[in-house]
DNA sequence: CCGGCTAAACATA
DNA sequence: TATGTTTAGCCGG
């Protein structure tokens, strides 16, 4: 937690932290690093395409929220490997002055696009001591449907025993349609100390899923909060994406529970969090609900470009923003989906014919009504045959009980963090509607099916370049997004700039869903529009009536390990 | 009764 | 096998 605080006035032109002595040798380690401004000399030394916004000028990056870098690096046997870089950030905060090309103020005034990113240090071009690597973002508007990778590639890695870590700008990039030139570069911002840490594979998904998966996992994020040293046997459950960095505000769940009361050791995290800021008032926001499967699926499929998505994308979202998948061992959680998607009339499947989407496969999509009034419950369209429910029948099948018994468990605890959840914020303050929608906390970009495989992102993509662009895509006005993020995250003091220590901070901002206000409750009882009634086909009576109902199936309570005591 | 969750049986491609 | 559809069961309010 000892971080150097750099103060606001001081530029530098590299971000470097020595290797301590504390950290266990032939290990991962692990440099974040938070930048708030970011100044170069761009010099385009080929002429700018079109789709080139950047091209020979100057380039200001002011962000209120800062820029978080995580840099991965192994101790083998007498050097220093840098493996990996993770970028994030809100590219909303960006401000630009001075570019010679193109529109840069709609640019990085995109709502949607996102700035969380790693890449492999195996392919980043190298002279033996310094690494050069590009980094991702991709900016999706659902108005257009269209995700568009953006590249940066103008930094440096380097990580020796006697350096220590280092991140520098590169004097030159390549790659990317305009070979550019950078100098005059200077940081201001704040780095880290060196950690051990899990290898960067860990925060990645399993690799031998190709495609979609590597797209996935180039989203994911920072380095773990609270680390065991036996990582070399972390169990498969720790491959997934931690919800708590990946939809920060909804979860506050320590990340590896298991490891951390197993195994003894806890380092040092990297975030300087220790719970003693809780008057920042975000603590508050970071904590919610876990909402049902229904609302979940609304507001995952609220964000998507054309409310639409896949399957496939669908239990990635929940994988990465929710814990419904915290059993990772069994698919229940995906036939859930499964279940909530069929049955809800909110949710339609949409062929792949019909649609421009021309993608793999059906998706399934909101409908306008779900759209515009938000989701009933899922369970509203069940078989309303009296006695379908009620009573029990007299010989329950075993297997019924037994996944009556621990749908029954699940049930009362999400209820009761939900509950728990609604006291929290009744205490607060406003919002009697404990469904009321979250202003919206800038979930997930979520990567729609039609985006293209990493191949054929180079073809089109470009160093901040843009194909797509289509002016004035979006409704909400630039100069309204930057007030909003300005009035929403003023600058503290020079000195005193208390930087953010959860990447939840970084994504501060939800200008997409501002631009499509969600009003009312998810769930919508008002209701009786009557069009979407189930229309469940009636079934047979299979049970005989004329005796009482059985005895219940006793829950069996088997591991009920409450982490949130 | 209702909302919520899980498992499973079936059906389909 | 993956995806959909439907039913049945338990739990809490
Ligand atoms: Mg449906």
């Amino acid at each position: 937690m000892s971080y150097r605080s750099l103060p606001e006035d001081l530029s530098i032109n590299q971000l470097s932290a020595p290797i301590p002595s504390a950290v266990s040798p032939q290990r991962w380690h692990c440099l974040t690093a938070f930048f708030s401004s970011v100044n170069l000399d761009s010099t385009a030394m080929t002429q700018p395409e079109s789709s080139d916004v950047l091209g020979t000028g100057r380039l200001s990056f002011t962000l209120d929220a800062p820029f978080r870098s995580n840099m991965y690096a192994q101790d083998t046997t007498s050097q220093y490997v840098p493996a990996q870089s993770t970028m994030s950030s809100t590219a909303a905060d960006f401000a630009l002055s001075s570019l010679e090309y193109g529109d840069a103020s709609q640019l990085f005034n995109d709502p949607s696009l996102q700035w969380p990113s790693s890449c492999d240090l195996a392919t980043a071009q190298t002279d033996g001591s310094h690494y050069q690597m590009s980094h991702q973002a991709y900016a999706c508007q659902p108005d257009v449907g269209m995700s568009y990778p953006m590249h940066s590639q103008n930094f440096r890695y380097e990580v020796a025993p006697t350096a220590g870590y280092c991140l520098q700008p590169a004097s030159v990039n390549t790659q990317g349609s305009c070979p550019r030139s950078f100098s005059d570069f200077s940081f201001r911002g704040h780095i880290g100390s060196v950690v051990d840490a899990y290898p960067p594979s860990v925060y990645q998904l399993t690799p031998q899923n190709a495609d979609q998966e590597e797209l996935y996992s180039l989203l994911a994020g920072e380095p773990p909060t609270h680390l065991s040293n036996a990582y070399e046997n972390a169990p498969p459950s720790q491959m997934r994406s931690d919800p708590e960095r990946a939809m920060p505000r909804r979860h506050w769940r320590p990340l590896t529970e298991e490891l951390d009361s197993n195994s003894g050791i806890v380092l040092d995290t990297p975030a300087p969090d220790d719970g003693t800021r809780s008057e920042s008032g975000i603590e508050e926001a970071s904590i919610d609900k876990e909402e049902p499967y229904a609302q979940l699926l609304n507001r995952c499929l609220r964000e998507a470009p054309g409310h639409t998505m896949i399957l496939r994308d669908i239990y990635h979202w929940f994988a990465r923003y929710t814990d419904k998948s915290h059993n990772k061992e069994t698919k229940g959680w995906q036939n859930s989906i499964r279940h909530n998607l069929s049955m809800n009339a909110a949710f339609q499947k949409v062929d792949s014919a019909a649609g421009p989407e021309t993608k793999k496969g059906t998706s399934w999509r909101l409908t306008e009504d779900a759209i515009r009034n938000g989701v009933k419950s899922t369970t509203r369209y069940r078989s309303k045959i009296p006695n379908k429910r009620g009573g029990r029948s007299q010989h329950p099948a075993p297997q019924r009980q037994a996944s009556g018994a621990k749908g029954g468990q699940a049930a009362r605890k999400a209820a009761k963090l939900r509950r728990a959840e609604r006291l929290r914020e009744a205490s607060g303050a406003q919002t009697g509607d404990p469904y009321a929608m979250p202003p919206t906390s800038a979930p997930p970009p979520t990567i729609p099916e039609a985006h293209p495989p990493p191949d054929a992102e180079m073809s089109y993509s470009s160093n901040f370049g843009y194909p797509y662009f289509v002016p004035g895509a979006s409704s909400l006005s630039p100069s309204d997004a930057q007030a909003q993020l300005r009035a929403r995250y003023t600058p503290s003091s020079a000195t005193e700039w208390s930087f953010p220590a959860t990447p939840e901070h970084c994504n501060l901002v939800d200008l997409v869903n501002s631009k499509r206000p969600f009003n009312g409750s998810p769930f919508c009882y008002n209701s009786s529009e009557s069009g979407d009634e189930p229309m469940t086909p009636a079934s047979f009576q299979d049970y005989s009536l004329d005796r009482g109902p059985g005895t219940p199936f006793e829950a069996v309570e088997s591991v009920e390990t409450d982490v949130l005591q």
